[in-house]
DNA sequence: AATGAATGAGATTTCATTCAT
DNA sequence: CATGAATGAAATCTCATTCAT
């Protein structure tokens, strides 16, 4: 059980890919069933409906998140620099997995979010401990933790799809200005320059 | 085009509702019929496809928010003032419309989005010319207007969905402050101050 | 709305003749739309799904079975007469619409009829004070009329079957001695020889 | 034959079971092999198909109803009390056995029964036998056999389902009373005192 | 212009059956 | 013998679109 049966996770990535350039709408079964190289009723051996597939997907692709962002910590770490590691890591997983961003824009704007809002969300828990720990030790100014998470991994997502639309080169010269931007203005020692 | 003829907007308002609340897939012709009080034939009349009038209500509501946007500028304003002015528009553009804000993130990350993409926009042409004049003016860091602009409306964006999810009250002054981290993180000032 | 729309008539006369030879589950919507002469589609403008097609064809069928009953009975005719009447109106009916009885008997012996039951059935009631009066009037034994009605009907359907069996001919005669035989059984006036 | 296979038998038992509860086409294999504790594949080694276990059902059933039949008749009791204790045996068969009931009367009226006819049935020719001595004898009127089998057995199993229904109690007593309707209006001697 | 019944292609899902283990 | 994952044909049902009125 430690790694999904083969299939079942040929089954998630095809969907994956076929899901960004198709749409939830757009990507049949069939169509999943043909990428992943099985027959369309192997499908429901492993997931209930196509509902339930697409909730799956984004549990399996919130859990590899999450562990992207456990690697980039270094206990030794400074916080500002825990915070890059934090920043790049989310950057660099999505411009590296574009599709499982547009999975999670789709999936988060659309009316499956509403359903999954139930279930307590492990990544955003992490993030929240993350901006309140930044708080507590005076680093950052004291803004409720949910919109500090949200600002930095929203300015992330916004790079990433910068990059993602390529019309523009971002050198990572122009990446650490602009994390650099983000941590001037939620750290608390520009805040007290500029008062 | 100033005034859409009755049917038309009811049925480009229908469907904004509806998708905010079932999907682009979960919204037939029919339910938009319905709730627009019209016959589903009506709504052929009127657009061609289904497809087209998803791309028509996109046009129609980036209209509405660059008109928005628009009334939000004061000529005798200091930059900064207009850049607080400008936030401040696509927020409460987005809060108090957020089935606008809801589609227009539906739509971005579909594949209606990649069909979209030839038509150049009117919107984005604004918003890079305001950051360009910031640059030129030397109020903001030398950052590609893009950078700059993705990041600004994705900020306002990422604050309006922790508006929309409720469990957080946004008070005035927090976001003022939010505004403000961007504006410091973002000004040639604090750059210099840092430096 | 006097006359059931044609089409949906079609279709409801399309699926007794279909049931009756190859059974609910062998009777699929395309094969119902083939003989009814529409599309597939159009059944669920007029049903909502195949088990509600079920349902509304056994309403249907009743309603033209209590019809039936109804115009056996002539007001001025003993009791004894409306009985033999009412036994022949059901036996004519079935052995003139085979496959009438065969879908009643399939639709009240599936888990169809589990579901059906709390609709009350105005053909029950009708039997019901039929029989009621038969023993109020002293002419019929004192047995629950539920019970009188089951074996009065089930009678007749027993004797349907034998018909639709083919195996044996059944003539008239034959037929007024099983009533006779019935309504001897059931009648006060036997039981008080006996006793 | 004496003992089926542990297995098979139980096969038999959980389709019957199931199919009283959800039809022919409401009982996937899949159900069965669970219910009954096999693999879906197991299933195979004892049946043909799905159609040849229903068939091998109906025969299984049709032995054990025979048996019980078999059981109900001693030698040394008169006609009558033979005919009350065939009677009696079917009902308590039925009662006892609901599902055996409801199996027996969706599988005569599907289409199955066609394809079964060909097999002569070892039941009906013991009725067959039972009711031809009767006439034979000068105890029962001069009807054809299978006439009277039908009569009598489709009495049986109409009092089984009134008690099915459950919405009436059925006291021995009201039973008796019919059968004893059942068996004046059979009997030859009711039948010469109306003349 | 407006209607809404009708269409039928195509989507999701089921399930009897097979076969490698 | 037994398993149960895998199959894929076929069933139910949806829905964008058309067209006679």
């Amino acid at each position: 059980m430690e790694n999904l049966a083969e299939k079942k996770k040929a089954i998630l990535e095809s969907t994956l890919a076929l899901v960004k350039v198709n749409g939830f709408h757009g990507t049949p079964m069939s169509m999943v069933a043909k990428k992943a190289g099985v027959a369309a009723g192997t499908i429901y051996h492993y997931f209930e409906s196509k509902d339930s597939l697409i909730f799956e997907l984004y549990s399996y692709l919130k859990q590899q998140a999450i562990q992207v962002v456990r690697e980039s910590q270094k206990p030794d770490a400074t916080y500002q620099e825990r915070f890059f590691a934090l920043w790049f890591a989310f950057y660099t997983y999505y411009t590296s997995n574009p599709s499982v961003l547009c999975f999670f824009e789709q999936f988060v704007n659309s009316p499956y979010a509403e359903k999954a809002k139930s279930i307590p969300s492990e990544l955003d828990e992490l993030l929240h401990a993350f901006f309140e720990e930044g708080i507590n030790s005076g680093q950052l100014r004291p803004v409720a933790p949910q919109i500090l998470s949200m600002l930095a991994h929203g300015n992330a997502i916004s790079l990433a799809k910068v990059y993602g639309i390529g019309k523009l080169n971002l050198a990572t010269a122009d990446l650490e200005l602009v994390v650099q931007i983000l941590w001037d203005g939620m750290s608390q020692k520009t805040s007290e320059i500029n008062s």
